[in-house]
DNA sequence: GCTTGAGTTTACGTTAACGTAATAGTAAGT
DNA sequence: ACTTACTATTACGTTAACGTAAACTCAAGC
């Protein structure tokens, strides 16, 4: 049972919001390995998890190149664990950066609020006295 | 009093590690202005302060022409707040954009305590009846 | 007077991550 | 048979964010 859907490019494209030429740079750079009907390109829900954790991995900032360090760590995890204590110490190294990064988040989000806050007063003090526009 | 100390350029350089001719290209973007003594340019507290958010600003994956716009912003919100309705709005853009970003970052975080959970166990297991390394 | 060190400008080079044609095959609808 | 829709490959183009090299100034030290 469980038929396995297949998905097509545009699929995956109009899924994710991306274009079909990402999709296909992506493979292009060993990121995913879709299977082959002759020439067209057929993405399991396996394809379609590594496509999620690449754009995830993007909008955190991480390189292509340091992705698909990722994605064979994952390989690695998943065959067996050959490398484990590798892996860990790539891992924590790869928590560290990731903690700072929120970290930074966190600053630029408090620095938001107080800059709000000076908004919200600017224009308390003005609303009133004077509405120009 | 206060002598307001100023700095050099490989001052700033070293303090946040960074190249000479990536504190030059910031300026000809526009992101700092440095005084002037002849050619050489001297940075203030605030060049200083300014080119600190800068790099904040990339840590969590912001191009220079968005890092503009928000130093633009404190600009604008130091001067007056002559367009506070607006510049909430997009501070609150931008917040969704932070957050998103964070929530990706647990999301990464929490995998990577898994992948960890996993690594451990493997080592547990082979750690005894296998030690060939 | 010459070197050394820090600074400057000008300008071409580079890398990543796609964009954008151009050209062509293939299946489905009319 | 013709169009439309989707797919493919090949290959040159583009943008951001600097790197890097060349050639110059200028003050300090020996």
């Amino acid at each position: 049972m469980s038929e396995e859907r297949l998905f097509t490019i545009s699929d995956l494209a109009r899924d994710f919001d991306i274009t079909l030429r990402t999709i296909r740079f992506y493979e292009e750079q060993g990121l995913i390995e879709p299977q082959r009907e002759g020439r067209q390109r057929l993405f399991t829900h396996r394809d379609r998890a590594r496509l999620k954790l690449i754009l995830r991995g993007k909008r955190i900032g991480l390189a292509l190149s340091e992705i698909r360090e990722i994605l064979d760590l994952y390989e690695l995890a998943r065959d067996e664990a050959s490398q484990s204590l590798k892996l860990l110490q790539l891992l924590s190294e790869r928590k560290k950066q990731l903690e700072e990064q929120r970290r930074d988040i966190d600053a630029v989000l408090a620095e938001i609020v107080t800059l709000e806050g000076h908004c919200r007063q600017v224009i308390d003090t003005v609303t009133g006295k004077d509405a120009t526009n």
